[in-house]
DNA sequence: ATTTAAACGAGACGGTACGTCTGGTCTTGTA
DNA sequence: TACAAGACCAGACGTACCGTCTCGTTTAAAT
């Protein structure tokens, strides 16, 4: 569904040259229309966002942006995601604050203005178009393997319990944090709630 | 929104009688709509669902939807969700038995097909109408209260721990829940799954 | 082509009752759509004439438009010919006086500003489309009929010429109106270029 | 309007030099751009002609289209009217054979398959843009004038009527083979046509 | 041999109209 | 009053074409 997948593997070594003809795309127009969608994004949200605005008010045209992206859904989540990080940011050693981290860092995610608004629209257009899930599931690949990876270590330490799977983990983390996004339209989710989720995934519920 | 609210509470007994004048609704439309809407949903999914599309299966015209549903997302949630589990259906004094009920209970409401297919959609809808994220939400009202409830029990016997919020874990088990169903589309999430997912949220990630 | 023949045939009596059922269509805005066209076509012209220009102007949409017509240039064509004159307005008996009646019929219809704004555009779509074509040449059927019929009167008069074929004269009449109008953008044609040209064909260009 | 009159004349001597500096054009272009135009008008028609379907049959690029003609309409009329018979082919000395001759060369130019398919488009264009209408008469100069001289001649030696204007003629010969194309879509205009046609610009209708 | 200027292939660009589709409302005639 | 039918408003959709522009490359003539 990618209109043009040059921006996403601009340097895949295919081989020696990828010899480029014709007028370059002006890489300006790119970032003008990212911005716009953002910012439209965190003003009348997802469903009253329209490509035509989109294009006005990145000062370009409809078919700039359908060269770029095949639809809505494929610019918002560009847009929405420009950079996902893909590493934890806590020293190693210590797996209870490596949870911790992970759920902070999923709250950071999933609250901020744009994502907020650009995520319910995503979620429906990704289950009715397998190629964009895929896509943008692509973008939290590596957050999955740093889960991954930091759970294996702290196994290893004999910190974390044998039986946890990190494909479970991840869910739960993400999970919590995506329905408590969505079951408070508006409000934020503070350092406690943090704290609650961190408690309930790191000793369970039972005493 | 909703158009009238006599098809959910046919007999409320808000005066002595509300004086029904005129034709009287035919009960068989109201329920071929919602089965047309089922299925529907099931073979082309909510983004490909049209009012005309869901009138014409049912034998009927749009005007007859409109008269009972104000909007297309007030009939898929009442087609998705004719009746959500109020209570937990194990046998109480087993906490560990209630959370892994509440998983597999959430599962099997989360994964019906044509949950599924009208999920996504009825999200990204609630995110952007408020009034109908509080009409949806309250459906779910009463498995918020059970799941409080047999907390409550639990931390009395002192089998749960005393700092466990329900409200996060409400989040944790549904948004899991939500979250697995959205990462693997078309595919179920077996009594394994159940079991995984309960392990982290009884005993924890930590040894 | 046409979307609804209804607005042409409206009483074919195809059967004893068309049983209309459903909203019946407004006519006022056929009307109004019909005169904002022809308002358009004054003002900018064919090419520069839009349907949601159209739209706008007779307070309607696009779609209103589409349900009558099914393109741009139906439209035009009913708009531009709301009525050609179908007889000759000369009393019998005298041959001379009907052609130099004709010709100035031809001049009337074709000088108008709609249909000079008009002309060319449809003659473009109508070389393209021959069922437009077969559409627009039904409306001036009764034209040469009236030609035929009074160069049939004249003959057996023996006031005309035997040898003259009815279509050669519609033909000459109607094509030297029509490029003269076409070589002459925005002029009007007057009463002498009337004479001339039926001096032409009335007695010919031989001595 | 013309992107560069060099194409139309090549060795204008408005000067000493015009210093051709750089790659000089190459006339195979030229001449392969024609063609293709000439071969789509005939197989798809004006309107479905696009200057991208030009340039890719022709083996080159808009680029270069929009260097030689500043629009679709200026290519198509040179591609059109490669060349018009700028004088009547017939020996002087008899006026009938005269018109004869002119009827059949208009026929002549205007059912060749090509200008069938380009002239109502072009008509459409001229009516909407003056300088071409301007460029595109001037192509018929050489025929003008040419039967006004005829005429003049036949008027000197006492065979035609000494009311006859050239113009009025013109548009009666032209104005008749022109509309009579129109009507007949794909159909030829055979030599029978041709003489009842002659008759009665010669004749006149009157007995 | 080098410079220069324009032609060339390729394709992005702005602009604009097209005809279609959907959601949700309104207006008929009939039951 | 419900109902079937379908017209209505409003507005986004994605496509297509026109004519312009901007690259990097090639080709001749002038230096």
């Amino acid at each position: 569904m990618k209109a043009d997948p040059s921006s996403v593997d601009k340097t895949r070594g295919a081989g020696p040259k990828p010899a480029p003809v014709g007028r370059p795309r002006d890489p300006r127009i790119d970032a003008a229309i990212l911005r716009a969608t953002a910012e439209l994004l965190a003003e009348i949200g997802y469903a009253n966002l329209t490509m035509a605005a989109v294009a006005e008010r990145a000062g370009t045209t409809k078919t700039a942006l359908y060269r770029r992206w095949s639809s809505k859904a494929e610019l918002v989540h560009e847009a929405a995601f420009p950079a996902v990080p893909s590493a934890i940011q806590t020293p190693p050693g210590d797996f209870a604050a490596d949870i911790r981290a992970m759920v902070a860092a999923a709250r950071d995610v999933f609250t901020s203005p744009v994502v907020r608004a650009a995520l319910p629209g995503l979620i429906a257009d990704m289950a009715a178009d397998p190629e964009l899930n895929r896509r943008v599931m692509a973008r939290f690949a590596g957050v999955f393997g740093a889960v991954r990876e930091r759970l294996a270590e702290a196994r290893d330490r004999g910190e974390a319990r044998a039986d946890v799977d990190p494909d479970r983990l991840v869910e739960a983390i993400g999970g919590a944090t995506l329905l408590a996004m969505l079951l408070r339209p508006g409000e934020p989710l503070g350092d406690d709630w943090v704290d609650q989720t961190t408690a309930i995934l790191i000793h369970g519920a039972l005493a």
